[in-house]
DNA sequence: CGACTCTCCTGGGTGC
DNA sequence: TGCACCCAGGAGAGTC
């Protein structure tokens, strides 16, 4: 539930308080947290041991670290609940804590929290600029590599709906169910909008509302609907009183007045406003 | 192969 | 107050 903003909110603080410094110790609390990592946690923590944090990096919602030595980096991704903190090293240990570096200065511990345990952590060998293991997705939008024009034309040759391609992390990554759902009332699109029926002015009038809405939540501090979203220092967004749709059944649409709905899709919610966005026609 | 569903997980909230 | 249940949802595995 971490996207793109809260993700960048995240990355900038490793960039600032985590990178260039030596790792000292790793230490595992649940296996879970390192399940993609298939050679175990032992090997995790003795491949960490004395490597450089080089920088921080992101594609969409996910995070990594180049390490010092082979090119590999720890890569990371926050799940619905994780969170990644910079805490006093004599700190005592959170309850969810999963994961835990030390580092060789003395310095504050970087330490990996996740509640819910969709997130994961893992080291990774680096393949064309990214971690190996997201070498599938797309570019985000905020990169110079997305492709505008790409997009577009893959996103009118699928036969699906308009928010299932919005979340398709191969065709545009970063995008999760709030600003899905954020960018298709700003566009004015109703989420089950076959995407073959979509204009080219159309997808860039999304794509626009898509960078529009993420960064106006980066600004401020990304979005704290939860309360499980921090940075580093362990505080929390603004954003989520600027959200116009999500979580707001019932309340007035801030363009039209009519009260936004709720609806199930995906086995989740989408929130929407009847009048700005039409349900599409069932005709095929 | 593309489209779609299922599954993993925990704790806060709710209704009785 | 306690307990059963629902809900939040990213992404990989599995199904058709």
């Amino acid at each position: 539930m971490p996207e793109l903003p809260e993700v960048e909110v995240v990355r900038r603080g490793l960039a600032q308080w985590v990178a260039g410094r030596e790792i000292a110790a790793a230490e595992v609390y649940h296996p879970r947290a390192i399940r993609r990592h298939v050679p175990g946690a032992d090997e995790f923590a003795a491949r960490l041991k004395g490597r450089a944090v080089l920088s921080a990096e992101r594609r969409g919602k996910y995070l990594w670290l180049p390490l010092s030595g082979a090119e590999e980096a720890l890569m990371a991704h926050l799940g619905m609940s994780g969170q990644l903190l910079v805490v006093d090293q004599d700190a005592p240990l959170e309850k969810h804590l999963r994961v835990r570096l030390r580092f060789v200065d003395g310095g504050p511990d970087l330490r990996f929290i996740d509640q819910r345990t969709f997130g994961h952590v893992m080291i990774a060998a680096m393949a064309g600029g990214v971690p190996e293991p997201i070498s599938h997705i797309a570019p985000d939008p905020f990169e110079p590599a997305f492709d505008e024009t790409e997009f577009a034309r893959r996103l009118r040759g699928k036969h699906t709906e308009i928010k299932r391609a919005l979340l398709d992390q191969s065709l545009i990554s970063g995008v999760g169910n709030i600003y899905a759902d954020e960018a298709l009332w700003i566009a004015k699109l109703h989420w089950a909008r076959p995407t073959q029926t979509l204009t080219r002015p159309k997808i860039a009038e999304l794509v626009t509302a898509v960078r529009t809405v993420m960064a106006a939540a980066l600004v401020q501090g990304g979005t704290s609907f939860d309360s499980l979203y921090v940075n580093v220092n362990g505080e929390s967004g603004y954003f989520d009183r600027s959200l116009e749709v999500y979580g707001r059944r019932d309340l007035p649409c801030s363009r039209c007045g009519t009260p936004i709905r709720r609806e199930a899709f995906m086995n989740r919610s989408s929130y929407s406003c009847p009048t700005c966005q039409r349900r599409p026609r069932p005709a095929r």
